[in-house]
DNA sequence: AAACAGGTCTCATTATTTGAGACTTGGTTT
DNA sequence: AAACCAAGTCTCAAATAATGAGACCTGTTT
């Protein structure tokens, strides 16, 4: 793996820890250190440093790494005042309350689509998202509604970084397919995730947009097939659209997420 | 503010991300320059490189810096896989569900409180925790347990770290005060916190601990004056013994925190 | 229009990171 | 039991990157 960050050390140091919590499990030095460009003993005061510093925990039973907790009171910090979250909550409550499906809100971070907050549906089926989790962008519905609203460079930026891997017969499979699927998302107002990225899941997403039109998050409504076609969910639409407009109207004047 | 890190670049970088988190909203650069001992232009790189990681976000109207939107995503990892959280999350449901009040799952990080998860109680009053919030050790029942368990290096640490500021009339306000109630503590089993932190809640706190008798957390019911007293929370102290005994034993052979 | 404050940039100096390689440790094979 | 091996840890001179005084913008106030 090659940490192209800049940034100097930090961003170094950021790279091995954005590695180690890419394997989603606990990782031996030994293994972060065969898909890593840098030297034994670089990545080994880098790790160090970083489990001085909380940024990572380290097991002594099993000699394993995985990130750590200082990372959860950071991003306690960032929901409240760099998401769209605080804002949102009242309105996904009501929207949720009214469609009885589970419902997402999700902003980019770094080309993927990562989860700020959700409802689930009254009935028992689990979405995968939580917040915090992250999706491809390509293939979900919020994804592709905050991509085909984007900026030209944002976006030319945002599709290098689309791995376009075939989760299920439906995914789009190079940035050609997308592109098109994109411009047509921009004149309807609302995308549709028909399976792309999980077989039997649903859903119809909407832009969240700043006073200048610029995008800032998406709202999504994710339901199964057994419940709901595309047409079905179709009819949430005036209640999305409308939900997704108070949402973006409150965060005016408040805080735009910088790049990407 | 001094970053008394150590750690190289990489500790002083991050001592500068907790110093924008610590302001708890956004924040413009000559705030942060005013509190912080680092020179101008390079508390100003510092800031740069952080925000172009997206661990911190830039507000360009404002001109303001706030934990970033990458944190949430490391947050995650870290609390799947170096918290107890996953672990704890049936014994959590069971026991808010049993005894209809608030149940806080927390661990400590650098000498603080940090809960984990927690489940409200059915009644719709709401207490200050969330997961990824902290909250001082030394006047909460969490706080008190965990430390009253901890082996003697690791309190001493723990100890210099406590503020021993005065929420209510009833937080200790010095070492000597604490360390007695704590002995008190490790005979007893639990602790008690008696309006210590905020006025009218009160709460009885377990400690998770390993097979080797290693505090790895704590657990505890919270309620208000108005709806228990301390003799009514104790009668809960079986269930929540038990509940922290089984979630101590699924957790052996896992992930000890290490440090702090 | 001048002064000012907050923010950004430059560049020689300095201190820190860097990484080849050697060492230590714990476990496994012969 | 000895030899071996792999994983992890440490050392130190060379090289690179961080440092910070100060200059320079740029928008706002007097």
């Amino acid at each position: 793996m090659a940490y192209e960050t800049g940034d100097g050390t930090v961003g170094k140091a950021l790279g091995v820890l954005d590695h180690v919590a890419s394997f989603g499990r606990p990782v031996r030095f030994s293994e972060v250190l065969a898909q890593s460009d840098l030297p034994k003993p670089t990545l080994y005061r880098f790790i160090q440093s970083l489990t001085n510093q909380n940024m990572l925990s380290y097991n002594p039973d099993r000699q394993t790494y995985a990130p750590g907790l200082r990372l959860l009171r950071l991003a306690h910090s960032a929901w409240e005042q760099s998401s769209l979250a605080p804002i949102a909550r009242p309105f996904l409550d009501r929207l949720a309350a009214e469609v009885g499906e589970a419902v997402h809100l999700a902003q980019i971070d770094n080309g993927q689509v990562l989860f700020i907050d959700k409802r689930k549906a009254k009935a028992g089926y689990e979405t995968l998202a939580q917040a915090g989790q992250v999706a491809p962008a390509y293939c979900t519905g919020v994804g592709k509604v905050i991509l085909a609203h984007m900026g030209e460079e944002r976006r030319a930026r945002a599709m290098q970084q689309q791995a376009f891997l075939a989760y299920t017969g439906a995914t789009h499979s190079n940035a050609n397919a997308l592109e098109g699927e994109l411009e047509a998302i921009r004149v309807d107002g609302v995308a549709f995730d028909r399976e792309e990225h999980e077989a039997g899941i649903i859903s119809i997403a909407a832009p969240i947009l700043t006073h200048e039109n610029r995008v800032i998050g998406a709202l999504s409504i994710a339901t199964t097939t057994q419940r709901h076609s595309i047409e079905g969910l179709d009819a949430f639409r005036s209640k999305l659209l409308d939900t997704a407009a108070r949402i973006g109207s409150e965060a005016r004047s408040w805080q735009s997420p910088t790049t990407v």
